[in-house]
DNA sequence: GCATATTTGTCCGTATGTATA
DNA sequence: CTATACATACGGACAAATATG
């Protein structure tokens, strides 16, 4: 099987000097070449690229060279430039011309911007639920119980795993193709903001909590006091993650 | 210069009997592919495609094939298909898998979906709008007044525009991207729902006022209240939306 | 500022696999 | 089931833009 997943902590023992200088990371990508199995070879290259970005393999302003990439994934230009736009499509990299592709640098600007659209998704979804079978919370308790058992092990990313699934099943609730679709890719975008903060424990820990009083009002049909204090979570979690932001390494 | 303009008349006169068959729309394609001026290839195909398609010259459940559009664009697959991509993205496109692309033919289902992202997105940004430059209203006022006078002229396609213009700049004012970029997708699949519905001055005619009452009530710094009325405004406008849409032709 | 090397943008031809008639 | 049409994928080539010395 070939298993290279220590050049991911070799990556965080040495921190490259500037973006872009590192490319140790190709390695673990050539690895993943041999487990393509579906759909079509622009999804699977995406998928493989998708989980580096998302674990934090590729740091933000890396860029992509094609010609490096067509040779470790075993794919040609044409195919690899396919699974760029699908990955530019989710936010996961950014597109500039005549210059490449690069795993995007959020600002705090975006990081405003995107707890915007956030807040308006997720609070609109628990403001507007009514008549919720009780099995339809399950998927949230599981998130919760994961995120309690991840935190008492002390694995804060297993954590912040556990945490995003948790929005995104809070959104599932509405229906709502098209919210699920943005909420994907405002999580992915999210994902990619943890990777430049030092400190996880800080950030996802006062979250647990919050998330079983959230469920608890969510299952007592309490829906105006959830979104109310959805609304003030969000604002909090923002706030915390700005500051951190700030104060990164 | 070749202006092919009267093909999108003839396609009115003689509608396909069923999608896919008509091809007279290529000709009409075809005479764009002298108006190449901007940035990169692929964006000058997409434009080009996505006038058309905005237009309703392409019909829903068309397919556009790789190779008859080569043909009439003079440009390679490859590129033919980064086209494809963006316009993918934009929700102009639905891609399936071993078959190519087609022009979405959208369903009941979709409509109440895009709806429901739409009031969340455009409530919260009436609702959390405060301290607003007098100015930032103009282009409202504009596309207000741009309304009326298509109305009086009896250009009801102008009337539809000039309210998703309305709509598109009343999300700007949150001063969002993601917002913006998402509005963009959502109004582009709205107006792929308009050319299934035969009568457009019963759809749009109501909103010309609500439209300019909403306007004064953000003026008068009313948000909660233009919140309010936005919100049944939506729900008004989808109920009308899905009774057209049930006796489409 | 200039010349060079590198990288992306675009195109072509062809082979293979898949869906549909 | 066979045949056809089409999308998928590949590799090579040149042009154009950018980065580097």
């Amino acid at each position: 099987m070939g298993d290279d997943a220590r050049v991911s902590s070799s990556s965080e023992i040495r921190p490259p000097a500037e973006p872009g200088t590192d490319t140790s990371w190709l390695r673990a990508v050539a690895g993943d070449a041999a487990l393509f199995d579906r759909s079509s070879s622009a999804e699977r290259v995406a998928d493989v690229l998708r989980r580096r970005i998302t674990e934090g393999l590729l740091r933000p302003g890396t860029q992509l060279s094609e010609e490096l990439l067509k040779e470790a994934l075993q794919v040609s230009r044409n195919t690899l430039r396919e699974a760029f736009r699908l990955l530019t499509h989710e936010g996961l990299l950014v597109h500039k011309m005549h210059r490449g592709v690069f795993v995007p640098d959020l600002t705090e600007d975006d990081l405003v911007d995107l707890y915007r659209l956030r807040r308006a998704i997720e609070c609109d979804v628990v403001r507007s639920l009514g008549d919720l079978a009780p099995d339809r919370l399950q998927p949230l308790r599981d998130d919760v119980e994961a995120s309690e058992a991840a935190a008492l092990a002390g694995d804060w990313v297993a954590v912040g795993t556990a945490n995003m699934r948790f929005h995104r099943h809070l959104v599932g609730l509405a229906g709502s193709t098209r919210m699920d679709e943005v909420t994907g890719r405002l999580l992915a975008e999210l994902r990619l903001l943890f990777h430049v903060i030092a400190t996880p424990q800080a950030l996802h820990e006062p979250y647990i909590a919050r998330n079983r009083a959230l469920l608890e009002l969510l299952a007592a049909g309490e829906y105006e006091r959830a979104a109310a204090e959805l609304n003030q979570y969000m604002l909090d979690s923002e706030a915390g993650l700005l500051a951190a932001f700030r104060g990164r390494g």
